[in-house]
DNA sequence: TAGCGCATTGACACTAATGTCAATGTCAAG
DNA sequence: CTTGACATTGACATTAGTGTCAATGCGCTA
């Protein structure tokens, strides 16, 4: 498939395509003319990156754990044991910071909704300084 | 509170401060000498922009749900609202599917351990499932 | 064969997020 | 009063992510 249509699929430009892979993250083979072509797996692979950068990585941090972001997991197995092993905690780390943000995420949205729920029927201003909730921004505040 | 306390504080830098009041996130009142005054509440709001950013929107995003960022939580936070669902569908995307292929590379570490020594067992992972993964890859390439 | 659409590379531009530096003011302590 | 830490604003630099344009090549189709 080519550049077009797979930007076209993934939703995303034929140029960040290509600056994908100026960065080394992704590696489409070329065909007989000189054309990305991209497979499925490729794909795949785009759409995960897409969704980390969207996320707030950059494309060095997604670049240390990109064979990760392939189909079959830490890529290079035949690299050895020893590398498997530092790309899983490269994937843990990964996963306890998403999590990290999902939770944080999820709090803020909670805390939304409870406002709106509670605005619907304002009719004062309480007023009050205090921390509304302390909980959460020490939390915010103490992670990362 | 000066800056530099808030900016400690907050793990970040005065520099950013300032540029998150230049982009009008942030309003810290200020004193006679016209120093910015940062109040728990300015820290609060602080925080939560910087979680904001860090998670991938920017000062644009973050003006427009400004007012549902503050304690009080005054204001359209509709918007908002869907911006932070969608951010957080991604998260959970990539934590879904990054969790199945740290479990296929589990397996696949422990499978050529056993080949290599019929002695180790160092792990704790309970067997999950699911060594191949279509189910994801068909979700992953179909959506947006 | 001419033309149209898509591809390639490379250059230039713009914006956002940050850092850093300069010139200058404020203030507390020695 | 001088010094040192911190504040202010403003300018400039850098890096990343994207857009866009130019010059050129490929390939299908009228």
């Amino acid at each position: 498939m080519q550049i077009k249509e797979a930007a076209t699929h993934l939703k995303l430009s034929a140029r960040i395509l290509r600056h994908y892979e100026q960065a080394g993250l992704l590696t489409p083979s070329r065909d007989a003319n000189g054309y990305r072509s991209y497979s499925p797996a490729d794909l795949r692979k785009a759409s995960r990156i897409r969704d980390m950068i969207a996320t707030g990585f950059s494309t060095r941090e997604v670049l240390t754990m990109a064979p990760c972001l392939t189909d079959e997991g830490a890529g290079a197995c035949d690299a050895g044991l020893a590398d498997l092993k530092h790309k899983l905690a490269q994937i843990d780390r990964l996963i306890f910071d998403l999590q990290t943000r999902r939770r944080a995420t999820l709090d803020r949205i909670e805390s939304f909704e409870s406002t709106l729920s509670y605005r619907s029927n304002e009719r004062e201003d309480p007023g009050y300084d205090t921390p509304d909730h302390p909980a959460v921004s020490d939390r915010l505040s103490g992670r990362k």
